[in-house]
Parts: structure tokens; sequence; C-alpha cells
DNA sequence: TTCCGATAGTGGGGTCGCAAT
DNA sequence: ATTGCGACCC
DNA sequence: CACTATCGGAA
């Protein structure tokens, strides 16, 4: 269990991610990958069409949105016959798993625990189906095909009767900023990852809307740059990442949150950077 | 005009699975 | 039996 | 997941 860093530099902070929605027909892809392997292809399934939250920014008001845990698992999304991940790649749940699951679509995470997030990536990403299912909970937070805004929506999930493994995710509505910061803080004491916020009456709309905000908190220091590994790619002959080490001894790379200009010319070794990390 | 969402492409930690060694 | 790497998850 | 850099259309 690590905790994993990023960012750095004080420079700008932008909120941009990559996002790719839109049903398509199931398509082989070829992977352009390191040219040393032509025959490199991959199958990939349609990928679910699944909202996606933001980052939560101060100048935002969220009086009355409601809130939940953000759960650290493995997105997972019931299309009524399959249980897909992000990417629309199926998962191997065991038969049991999603033997009592509706035929309309569930959207939600599946879980482990707190701080376990590496526990429940080995489970579902074994090819074979083993006991350790039995830890695994599908926490469900939306009915993506469900009639109306959010509390209709919630107030339709909570008129099934969900097998034991499957969980709905449970929301509070949120007074205030100090409310939230409330919130955060009880999640986090508990090994929670942060919180996501929903707008309340807003339409589940795939895609990067505003309509989910996402609430961490993060702490900067600073640390040695004690080495400069190459990047590829379209980084080839510049920096790649930072290895750099903290007060404490505890080393990690940075390898994001860099311009072109600083990557030309990256801090030499020796030197102090700024960086920011999010719990995991 | 400015701004924002979608794309494409880099980077990290971590896991599985298969090919290469 | 180990290692390396791609393809995924975050 | 994080980020930078672009682009075209919405605002």
């Amino acid at each position: 269990m690590k905790q994993v860093w990023k960012r750095m530099f004080p420079g700008t902070l932008a909120l941009l991610a990559p996002v790719l929605i839109w049903a398509k027909e199931q398509t082989t892809v070829r992977k352009s990958g390191s040219a040393s392997n032509p025959t490199n292809t991959v199958s990939q399934r349609s990928q679910p069409a699944l909202m996606l939250a933001r980052h939560w920014e101060a100048e935002i008001d969220i009086r009355g949105w409601w809130a939940s845990e953000k759960f650290d698992g493995i997105r997972a999304f019931w299309n009524g016959t399959e249980l897909l991940t992000r990417r629309g790649n199926p998962t191997v749940a065991p038969e049991w798993f999603t033997a009592l699951l509706p035929e309309w679509p569930l959207d939600g995470e599946l879980w482990v625990g707190r701080k376990q997030f590496a526990k429940t990536l080995s489970i579902v990403r074994d090819t074979v189906p083993g006991a350790e299912w039995s830890q695994v909970r599908f926490l469900v937070f939306d009915a993506p095909q469900a009639a109306g805004g959010f509390e209709q929506r919630q107030t339709f999930l909570q008129q099934w009767q969900p097998p034991e493994h499957v969980r709905l995710v449970t929301h509070e509505r949120v007074a205030n900023e100090t409310d939230l910061q409330t919130l955060l803080i009880r999640v986090e004491q508990n090994g929670g990852e942060g919180l996501v916020l929903r707008r309340p009456g807003s339409l589940y709309s795939p895609g990067r809307s505003g309509d989910w905000l996402k609430v961490k908190s993060y702490e900067e220091g600073d640390a040695e740059v004690i080495g400069h590994l190459p990047g590829k790619g379209k980084h080839s002959g510049r920096l790649g990442s930072l290895q750099v080490r903290l007060a404490d001894g505890r080393e990690f790379k940075l390898g994001t949150g860099f311009s072109n200009a600083e990557r030309e010319t990256p801090p030499p070794l020796g030197s102090t950077v700024p960086f920011r990390y999010s719990g995991f």
C-alpha cells in the first residue's frame, strides 16, 4: 500500500482530463505500440457512456448539492447483461455476483475496502474468478437509464432490493462549504479517498459535465531532485520524469505537471522542487 | 471574442498474463 | 524459473 | 489516476 504522488512545480494548475465516450461497434484496434510488434491487435468492447466528475474548485457554489464518499475501487457499469469496466472490458465476476442484478443499467464501483485498491485490482483483474470475489462489493451510485434528475433516479434505485453484496451509495445534502469540509475530514479520517458531489436535479449526462465534482484534499511538499529519467515518444530526448527524494528518505518519481519547456530544461540535480500529492 | 469539452499523448503506482530469456 | 513488457485498473 | 497541448464548437 503506497501513496501516489503527483504534480509539481508552483506553476499553473489545469483541470482537463481525457474522456472517450460513445458506444461504438465492437472493433479491432491496431495499437501502434513501440513499432516492434506489428501484429499487436487488441479487441476492444464498446465503451459505456459514463458520467465523469471534474475537480471541485472553491469558486463553485455547492450549497444544496449531494455528497457521497469517493470509493477507491474500480468503476463498473452494469448494462443489464454484462459488468463492464471503464473502458468497456467485461469483468470476470463469478456468476453469482451478477445473477441478481436488474435488467436496467447500474453505475457504481467495485470495492473491497478503504486503502485496499491493490487488493480490489488483484481480484477484479484475475481472469479466473475466485473465492476472493466474496470480498468485493458493488457500490451503486446511479441508474443511468432511469428517468429524471438525480434525486428521482435515487428514489428509483431505492425501490430496488439489491443482493447482499450490492450496496446503494448514500448521499448527504451539503449545507455549505463548511459542511463540505466537515464531511471531507470525516471521510478521510476513515481512510476514504475523498468525496463526490452531485448537482441537485442533474440528469445523467455522459462526459465531464461538471454536474459531478470530486473533492480530494492534497498536501504540498518539497523534494530533492536526484535523477533525470528520459522521456519517450514525443518526449524523446528530453525529460520524462524526475526521481526525487523527501527529507525523510522516501523516494518517488514526478512525471507529470511539466510544460514542454520545463522538460527541455529540467531542474538540476540537487535542486528542490515543490510538488503536490493526493493520498490514495 | 473567450471559454470549455473532447482528443491525443505523455507520466506515475500497481496488477495480471504472456512472451522472451 | 525469472524477467520484461503490454494492457489494463487508478 | 495525474498532467500538457490542441482543436473546434459552444458561450
